[in-house]
RNA sequence: GGCGGGGUAGCUCAGUUGGUUAGAGCGCAGGACUCAUAAGCCUGAGGUCAGUGGUUCGAUCCCACUUCCCGCUACCA
C-alpha cells in the first residue's frame, strides 16, 4: 500500500485581508507536504476558506452585496494567495460549498442520533457593542448599570434557544485520549495548555444560533443555522468526500495526518473537534499542531520601511522563495516568531546568494571550463570525497524522523551545515590547482555536483521555484525529485551536459540608514 | 488572582539528566587564497548564561525569593 500524508492549513475566515500569519500557516504546511510529497507519499493537501458567520453576513450586507459575491470576492483573494506562495495543495475548500454543506448536516445527524445533541437556551451578558458574551465574573455593575470589565461597554441579560453538544460527557474521554497519545497535540507546551483546560471541566457546548441566517441550516429545524466550529472543523471531512466513508479519498486520507494551525485555536482543534469526532465514531486526526506568532518586533509600520507583516509587498519586493526560506529557518518553529525587514535581508544575502547561489554558480562555472561543460566521467572517489557524500545517506533516517516531530528547524539547520560543509570541500580541494591530476579534477568537480544535487533536492521542500532552477544544471525536472536518492552518490549520469544557469538569488544592497 | 513557559554574546536563537576554557548563524576585525554573485576558506574579539540567597566538592543548569516578559484561565473568528 502506498504511503499517504494528509496536512491541512486552518481555513481562513475572509474578515481581513490575508497576513503574514496566513502566509506563514501555508507555507509551512507547504513544506511539510512537499517534503512528503519528494519522500514517496501520497499526499493530500487541504487548504481553503471558512466563509459563514455573523461577521460575513453583516461585512456583505455594509457593502450592499449579496452574501455569496461578497464571499466568492474574500475567497478569490485567499486562493490568489495560494498561488501567490506557490503552494502545493490538492484542494481548495470553501464551506459554502456544497460537498461542505451535505457534510456537516450529515456530522450534525449522527451527532444527534447519538445523543450527543439537546435543544435548551443558551444565556447570558452580551454586549452588542463588543458582539461577545460575558461571563458574570466578567461584569461590573456601575449606577445601577451592568457593564462588562473589559470595555466598560453596557450588556445585557439574553436568552436564546440554542441547540449543544454534550462536551462535558467527553471530558473523560478526551482526557485519556490524550494520554495515551502522547503526540496528539503539540508542542508540548500547547499539550499541557489544553490539558489543565480540559481538566477545570468542560461544559456543554452552544452549536447553532438563531440570530442570524448566513450559515448551514440545522437539518429539520431551518430557524438555526449551525455554529461556525462545527461547521468549519468539519472542512477537513469535506474534503474527502464524507459523509461517504467509502470514498477513495476518505479511505485513503483519514485520518489526518497532521492539523496544523495557530495556537489561537488550539482549543478548537484540540478540544472540540476530537469530541465531535469521538461523539460522531470517526478517527481522530493524528496531530494538531499549533505553531507560534509571526512578530513584527519593536519596528513600527512605516511606508519607508515597508510593512513586514504584509506578505504580498515582500514577495513583490524580495520573490517569494525568500520569504519561504526566511520564514522557516528564523522563526523556532513552535514558537512565537520575530520578523524583520533587515534579517530577511541578511539571509537573502549569506544563505541563498553566497552560501547557495554562489556555490551553484562556481561548480558550474569551474566544470563549464575545465569539464568541457559535462558531468565528469574518469573519476575516482577518495576518502575526503566519501566523507562528505555519505553524510546525506547517513543522516537520511534521521531527517525523516526529525520531521515527523516537526522538528523543521533541524532539517534546515541539516542543509545551511552542508552548504558550508561544501563550500569548504571545494576550497580544501583546490581543484584549480589539479589541472595536471585530471582524475582528481573531474572526480571534485563530480562530488560538488552531487552535492549541489543533493542538497537542492533537500531545499525543494522549502524553495521549490529556486531549487528547480538550480536542478536545470542537470536537467532534472520535478517529478524526478525524490528525497531516497540523496543515499546515491553516482545519480548524476556521466558524460550529460551541464547547463549555465542564471544567478538564483540576487544580492540586497544594504543601504544604512 | 490561579496554572504554565521564559529572561544565555550587538542581533536571532541552541544547549547543559550539575563537572575542565558556555555554543551556532548573522554582524564586526584580521589573515591566506582566487574556481565563483568582491562570493568562499581560516583566525579572532564579544557573555559575572536577569538579580539575590541556598543545596553541593562544584550551578548557567537543582531549590527559594526578587524583578521583567509571555501564554492559558470556554463559545470573536
Amino acid at each position: 500500500m502506498d504511503k499517504t500524508f494528509y496536512i491541512t492549513t486552518p481555513i481562513y475566515y475572509p474578515s481581513a485581508r490575508p497576513h503574514m500569519g496566513h502566509a506563514y500557516s501555508s507555507i509551512i504546511a507547504d513544506f511539510f507536504a512537499r517534503f512528503k510529497n519528494i519522500d514517496g507519499h501520497k499526499v493530500h493537501f487541504l487548504t481553503g476558506t471558512d466563509e459563514h458567520g455573523l461577521k460575513v453576513q453583516r461585512a456583505a450586507e455594509k457593502n450592499g452585496q449579496d452574501t455569496q459575491k461578497f464571499c466568492d470576492q474574500i475567497s478569490k483573494t485567499f486562493q490568489d494567495l495560494s498561488k501567490t506562495l506557490n503552494l502545493s495543495n490538492t484542494d481548495f475548500i470553501r464551506t459554502t460549498e456544497e460537498r461542505h454543506k451535505k457534510s456537516v448536516q450529515h456530522l450534525w445527524n449522527e451527532l444527534e442520533k447519538n445523543d450527543d445533541i439537546y435543544l435548551s437556551n443558551y444565556s447570558g451578558w452580551y454586549s452588542v457593542s463588543d458582539e461577545a458574551f460575558y461571563n458574570e465574573d466578567e461584569i461590573d455593575e456601575i449606577d445601577g448599570k451592568k457593564v462588562a470589565k473589559s470595555s466598560r461597554s453596557s450588556v445585557e441579560w439574553i436568552e436564546e434557544e440554542s441547540y449543544f453538544f454534550r462536551l462535558s460527557k467527553w471530558e473523560k474521554p478526551l482526557l485519556e485520549y490524550y494520554k495515551s497519545n502522547p503526540d496528539f497535540i503539540a508542542p508540548e507546551s500547547r499539550k499541557n495548555e489544553v490539558i489543565s483546560f480540559v481538566k477545570s471541566g468542560l461544559k456543554d457546548l452552544s452549536i447553532s444560533r438563531k440570530t442570524f441566517s448566513w450559515g448551514i441550516p440545522v437539518p429539520n429545524n431551518e430557524k438555526h443555522v449551525i455554529y461556525v466550529w462545527l461547521d468549519a472543523l468539519t472542512n477537513y471531512l469535506s474534503a474527502l468526500e464524507y459523509p461517504d466513508k467509502d470514498h477513495e479519498l476518505f479511505k485513503k486520507f483519514w485520518p489526518a495526518s497532521i492539523h496544523l494551525i495557530g495556537k489561537d485555536i488550539i482549543r478548537f482543534h484540540a478540544v472540540y473537534w476530537p469530541a465531535f469526532l469521538l461523539a460522531a465514531k470517526i478517527d481522530l486526526p493524528k496531530k494538531i499542531y499549533g505553531h507560534g506568532w509571526i512578530l513584527s518586533g519593536e519596528e513600527k509600520m512605516s511606508k519607508s520601511k515597508g510593512n513586514i507583516l504584509d506578505p504580498l509587498k515582500i514577495v513583490e519586493k524580495y520573490g517569494l522563495d525568500p520569504l519561504r526560506y526566511y520564514l522557516i529557518k528564523e522563526v523556532s518553529f513552535g514558537n512565537d516568531g520575530n520578523i524583520s525587514q533587515e534579517r530577511l535581508e541578511d539571509c537573502i544575502n549569506s544563505d541563498l546568494a553566497n552560501n547557495y547561489g554562489n556555490l551553484c554558480q562556481r561548480v558550474v562555472a569551474f566544470a563549464i571550463k575545465n569539464c568541457k561543460g559535462k558531468v565528469p566521467n574518469e573519476i575516482k572517489f577518495q576518502d575526503e570525497d566519501f566523507i562528505i557524500l555519505n553524510k546525506f545517506k547517513d543522516n537520511l533516517e534521521n531527517i525523516r524522523s526529525k520531521i515527523d516531530q516537526q522538528n523543521i528547524n533541524f532539517y534546515i539547520d541539516y542543509i545551511v551545515n552542508s552548504l558550508f560543509e561544501a563550500n569548504k570541500y571545494f576550497n580544501d580541494q583546490e581543484p584549480w590547482k589539479k589541472k595536471d591530476n585530471l582524475i582528481r579534477l573531474n572526480t571534485i568537480v563530480y562530488t560538488t555536483l552531487e552535492i549541489v544535487r543533493k542538497i537542492s533536492f533537500l531545499l525543494y521542500p522549502i524553495i521549490p521555484e529556486s531549487s528547480l532552477k538550480a536542478l536545470k544544471i542537470f536537467n532534472i525536472s520535478e517529478n524526478e525529485i525524490n528525497l531516497s536518492s540523496i543515499e546515491n552518490n553516482e545519480y548524476l549520469l556521466k558524460d550529460n551536459n551541464i547547463n549555465k544557469i542564471d544567478i538564483l538569488f540576487n544580492k540586497i544592497e544594504k543601504n544604512n540608514d
